[in-house]
DNA sequence: CATCATCGTGCAAACGATTTCAGACTGGCT
DNA sequence: AGCCAGTCTGAAATCGTTTGCACGATGATG
């Protein structure tokens, strides 16, 4: 038998109606009731029904997470900075893993739609048509994506392929593969766009290799066709895919970075963990996932402001030892 | 303007009871205005309120998941379980990570407790006292940890250990080294108790060190102390730990598997993803997640079963390029 | 001193479902 | 024909909040 807002108004000799006031809108009771109501509440440990309350305010105090693959170390980071966000704010988060189905993201959201406020959508892979349908339907925050007018939060990838590329040509490096990732992924277009703009005229020469899954196995899968491109560098559409093509050169005996340097993308925790450690451009994850709760509850407070809820945040190159001066063949 | 129990009722010709029986105890109501109900439901796309029924029911159809660190990649894979076994009970799944903070525990599980029918608590790091305390007041079950009577989900360590010990005798090791992990950490304990007695008397010397972090750094941090023991092997308390090992070792120019072997636990998918790859004791993440998830369920069906309420999983050696024979010297 | 805001509070009606209870109808049995 | 049991349905109460409205008290104003 919880307590409920009628024992505490019991407890302080007033009405219920009173210690909700006192409690949601203090401004409205007088100092002195208000204090005896607070101290009824403490003492009783009253917590109040989010159920009761979401019932007539239509508000949860809740938001919705949907990741393509929380296997993805890529994806614990930004669901962290969810999560300690909302919580800031008293939000509880709903999770939910769409295990990397296009098809099934959509359905996920209009299902959590119904408990939360708003949604937050980590790296959608749901076509744009669905995506405008789903976004007229409930507040949502796109992370890693944009389109349209839908609200976003992205990273600088041309800035990030920018300081990819000068680190590379530092090195002397003159011509390099781009190892894609999914086709259907707007970030894998993204950079692949930002190479071909920045070698552009710049005396390097850029060869694109796929498209592999973003994932481990996509990059030892890649590796080979790598290899016989005859380039002395390479950059991974992430850093799961750089990490498969290490992996394989290294059974194949082939010298990381003396004789090829590999490049990721993201900065995930593994980069460190392996030898050579990864050179990778990183995205702030936690801060993404931060930055996209921010934008969802400015947004719910005030929903006029969605035609300009669009932010990129920084990419920053972290440099390590997987790349090295370009083999002087 | 969502459709509610009225609408239906409406469009059906009938009352809302009836309809609430339609859709929730069908036996109750006739055959043929059943139909009618659920083809009105159905054209309305009508979705019951979770928050009024939760209300009147006092069930929310929600658990919790608490988590040490997602970015720890144990974890992710226990959630998925969670979350693909509660969503085939049509359970949605509230999720917080603690950031590793033994205090913050009992906190958040109070504070989701009111918004959840029950809660998984994966690891958890608080002392017993605030555990059986916890357990008392929302229904609860364990992830990796076995504290009294309480619900819980736990993996065979001592197979696991002893799988691995036979593994490394095979290969002619005579003295091993065990890098144990956070002391207050159940798992640890079990794990250094396991070695202990499965070594005793096998003609096998042990070599306890530490207690390190449970993570990369804490393998680093041991790698010294590990060639100082004069071993030919080391069992790390988690794959993390090995890694750091690992990493630390071909930094000291320290050749695994030739000179020394190393060997894991648990199975994250990093550890596939390193060179040598890493052997290892598999823990089995997502069907951990989806057992807590399933007895969870069976709790509240009937409490009381809570009094037997206790299943361990198997574990499982999965022998890759990290151990080799004992070097001959 | 009458009038009028203003303020603080309580009453009661919502919110959207479930569930108890009672009534209407059917059919079987005496 | 009368009665009873059994089915099915609807009315109304309920869950724990918030909030529009009305009311009484207070203080300011002319």
């Amino acid at each position: 038998m919880p307590v409920t807002i009628k024992d505490v108004a019991r407890a302080a000799g007033v009405s219920p109606s009173t210690v909700s006031r006192a409690l949601t809108t203090p401004a409205l009771v007088q100092a002195e009731t208000r204090l005896r109501v607070e101290r009824a509440a403490a003492e009783l440990g009253y917590q109040p029904n989010r159920a009761a309350r979401g019932l007539i305010t239509g508000r949860t105090g809740n938001i919705g997470l949907i990741v393509p693959d929380l296997t993805n170390p890529f994806f614990p980071g930004v669901v962290k900075g969810v999560q300690s966000r909302a919580r800031e704010s008293d939000f509880s988060v709903f999770l939910a893993d769409t295990d990397e189905d296009p098809t099934a993201e959509a359905g996920l959201v209009r299902a959590l739609s119904k408990q939360v406020d708003g949604i937050v959508l980590c790296s959608p892979r749901m076509t744009e048509e669905d995506l405008r349908a789903v976004a007229g339907e409930t507040p949502i925050v796109m992370l890693n994506r944009r389109v349209g007018q839908i609200p976003a939060i992205t990273i600088d990838n041309v800035d990030g392929i920018r300081q990819a590329v000068a680190h590379l040509a530092a090195l002397g490096h003159r011509r390099i593969a781009y190892v894609a990732g999914p086709r259907l992924s707007w970030s894998n277009r993204e950079r692949a766009r930002a190479l071909r703009s920045v070698t552009a005229g710049s005396g390097i020469d850029l060869v694109e290799i796929g498209n592999f899954a973003p994932q481990f196995a996509g990059g030892v899968a890649a590796a080979d066709q790598v290899l016989a491109a005859g380039v002395t560098a390479v950059v991974a559409y992430n850093d799961l895919v750089a990490l498969g093509l290490l992996n394989w050169f290294a059974t194949r005996g082939v010298k990381v970075p003396e004789a090829i340097s590999v490049m990721g993308f993201d900065d995930i925790v593994l980069s460190q963990m392996v030898s050579p450690s990864l050179t990778t451009v990183a995205q702030p994850q936690e801060p993404i996932g931060r930055a996209g709760v921010d934008m969802l509850l400015q947004l719910l407070e005030d929903p006029d402001r969605a035609a300009v809820a669009r932010r990129e945040l920084p990419s920053q190159l972290m440099v390590r030892h997987s790349t090295g001066h370009a083999p002087t063949t």
